[in-house]
DNA sequence: TGTACATCAGTGAACGCGCGTTCACTGATGTAC
DNA sequence: TGTACATCAGTGAACGCGCGTTCACTGATGTAC
């Protein structure tokens, strides 16, 4: 029988380590969001079947399902915002080589995990919205082109505004990549994200 | 009984008028994708509720759940292409306005439409993904790109780098619009796809 | 050292529900003879 | 002009299914006395 270890009982975990079992679940969930490419189609059931427990298991860590959802994009929202961050950390001398490293980050992040990228823009958290969880990134992006401005690199507009134009721009190459099974081509999103982070200098490069 | 209605048999439209029934269809389907804000949520039972008509009703029309779903994004594309189009009418004189024209007539759809713009984005129609569906919109703007150049208007790169730069620019800018339930001033996303306009031309207008 | 008990991690079985889809039907209207 | 029949628009009732959630439970492990 090869599927007799999925009718027995999970050897639990040690006592006080009950936490556990919620990063399983929100590994499996991780998981089978990649696999769907979104929100839809995720079902407790589902995620129990992945995570190899029973459904109910999930309420001692979930008080329902829009509570595992949440969890599942603030895990990832975190994950993307570490990404980022960590791109432009040992580049503090240069930073145009910083605001591409960190926008590729994005990219890359955005690119290699669809299903996350779509969940963490689509949630609607009640309290906070995409915006709020993304707003860190945002900064991060504004902070490293002031440094360019400051290193003599002249941005077309105040620094806020081409962080928004850059982040929103390369959002939407992102979502059209996504939307199209097509256009698989990696580099021509990192290419888009380089042209258009040259449009707000006043020089490119 | 104020549902009474609701039991009582719809009065068949005339012979050789079933047709009607599809488009009916539609249009409910339409308001509930926009009540809705999605494909998600949508049934066929719900859109059969909306119409005032049975489920099985709708299988006469689309044979099954997704052909619904692809003709409505169909007709919506088709909707949306058409008021790009239009809005660059009258104005050949004038191509940089016709382009701005353009431009606020596909946000103005899309921030007026959220439902339908996620649904014809999201909609993965077996053979034509949404890329194909945009495109001649796409090929709208770069055309008209292409008279503001001929008019003198300099391009800081080729017409169709420029047209997919402005078109997934305005994009980004709209989905994190409808993203974001705090970020509602329209003007604003406007603004945005005037001020990425100015970005592609060597001097900004 | 023994034992009763509380606590913890996790489960099986059941609930009611709305879903997509199918099928044989109803009743009105047009057509052939 | 009458009548049998085909066609059309649309329906009611039922199907099997997977879903989210609840509830009383099991069995192991720690704790108090």
């Amino acid at each position: 029988m090869t599927d007799e270890a999925a009718t027995v009982y999970r050897t639990p975990n040690p006592r006080g380590q009950g936490a556990r079992l919620r990063l399983e679940i929100l590994h499996a969930a991780s998981r089978l969001v990649s696999e769907l490419g979104g929100e839809q189609g995720l079902t407790i059931r589902g995620v129990a079947r992945a995570a190899g427990i029973a459904p109910a298991s999930i309420y001692q860590h979930f008080a329902d399902k829009a509570e595992l959802v949440e969890g599942l994009a603030r895990y990832n929202t975190d994950r993307l915002a570490l990404a980022v961050r960590d791109a432009g950390l040992g580049l503090a001398a240069d930073p145009v080589a910083a605001l591409h490293a960190q926008l590729h980050a994005y990219c890359h992040f955005a690119l290699d995990n669809p299903g996350h990228y779509r969940l963490l823009l689509t949630s609607r958290s009640d309290a906070r919205g995409p915006r709020q969880s993304l707003t860190p990134i945002l900064e991060v992006v504004a902070e490293t082109l002031g440094r360019c401005e400051a290193a003599g690199h002249q941005l077309r507009m105040p620094v806020e505004r081409a962080a928004v134009m850059v982040f929103v721009g390369i959002h939407g190459r992102v979502a059209l990549f996504h939307s199209d099974s097509t256009d698989q081509d990696t580099t021509r999103v990192l290419a888009f994200a380089d042209e258009l982070t040259a449009l707000v200098f006043t020089v490119g490069g």
